[in-house]
RNA sequence: GGCUAGGUGGCAGAGUGGUCAUGCAGCGGCCUGCAAAGCCGUCUACGCCGGUUCGAUUCCGACCCUAGCCU
């Protein structure tokens, strides 16, 4: 099986299309964004057309309101690679969500899942107390975990006390162990690394424009609509989402929204690439080594008898 | 030509005679079930020239530029 990851607009899309038009291969996305129905513009989702052409996994998968998560990410990915094999074809994994990716390649510890009802209980007490006095709770309950975490990181405290509460056992003692569900599986995993950011840049500014051009604010405004969603749904805290929905709600025009929507992605890309650097795994592409990749591929897929 | 206000880092915007504004962007990093999230760290600033001073972005003078008003 194939792994492909990159920054967002690096190209992995068209990347992998390429090379399922040319050998038996099925795609697997691994994007938190692209999982929501409904979220199509802005999330730059494979067009109905190339997904007809081309086997698509873990897209439109939930809806808007949900919130995915990583571990139901790795439970799908994996029954998805199952399938596809027994197809007798190539799973391509594609994607830019670096927790899934290495979700999958190290393993997750076994952790309940989330829990409402925990959690609104937790931010109902920071909203009163503030997140430092959770922190500080933390810290008698897991001080391995509170040492990690810092004062003001309300996500992870949350998640920490979470754990605990649920299991009664310290989060930093569950993480320590993990399995890779990669293991049984013959891995091959690139990284497509564009050498020039202020190129990149460049193609997220006129990829934002195309989207804009092409309904990204109806888009948004349709979902707005259906009066179940929140600012706070994790779909509508994606790139571009978050920042056209603060528009419709009357926080600043939207030259200002377009502004800080091209900022967001291309802080994604930043961080995108900060996990690349840190990963040394995969081999690194360059963006114009498109065709050979491809090839090499091809054959090597020949070579095993597909 | 005269008067007035002002010229602060990529942008916005405080302030001070000798340590630090701050926000945004950028850059670097962290990352175990919300991750397109959340968080941490970080940069060359004081228009120009001279003067006062132990020391000036801050005080004084000239000059340049900008905005408004006047002729």
């Amino acid at each position: 099986m194939f792994l492909l990851s990159g920054p967002t607009g690096a190209g992995k899309t068209d990347w992998a299309i390429g090379l399922a038009e040319s050998a038996p291969i099925e795609i697997v996305s691994v994007d938190s964004a692209l999982v929501y129905r409904g979220l199509d513009v802005g999330t730059a989702k494979p067009t109905r057309e190339v997904r007809a052409r081309v086997p698509h996994h873990l897209i439109d998968i939930c809806d808007a309101a949900e919130n995915y998560s990583a571990g139901r990410f790795v439970s799908d990915a994996l029954e998805c690679i199952r399938d596809i094999h027994a197809r007798r074809r190539a799973p391509l994994l594609v994607g830019g969500t670096m927790l899934y990716l290495r979700a999958l390649l190290d393993g997750l510890a076994r952790l309940p899942p989330a829990s409402p009802e925990l959690r609104r209980e937790i931010d109902a007490r920071a909203a009163a107390h503030g997140w430092a006095v959770l922190h500080t709770e933390l810290a008698r309950l897991d001080p391995a975990a509170a040492a990690r975490i810092a004062p003001n990181d309300s996500q992870r405290i949350q998640r920490a006390l979470e754990v605990c509460y649920a299991t009664g056992q310290p989060i930093s003692e569950l993480q320590r162990a993990t399995s890779s569900p990669l293991a049984p599986f013959e891995v091959r995993y690139w990284m497509l690394n564009p050498p020039d950011r202020a190129m990149l840049h460049q193609r997220l500014a006129r990829r934002l424009e195309l989207m804009m051009a092409g309904g990204f604010l109806d888009e948004v405004r349709r979902l707005r609509d259906r009066g179940d969603l929140t600012s706070a749904h994790s779909s509508m805290r994606a790139v571009g989402y978050r920042q056209l929905w603060a528009h419709l709600e009357g926080q600043y025009d939207l030259p200002e929204a377009q502004r800080r929507a091209l900022a967001a992605t291309r802080q994604l890309a930043k961080r995108q690439l900060t996990w690349m650097r840190a990963d040394s795994r995969g081999e690194r592409l360059d963006p114009a080594s498109r065709a050979s990749w491809i090839r090499d591929i091809c054959h090597g897929l020949a070579a095993l008898g597909f």
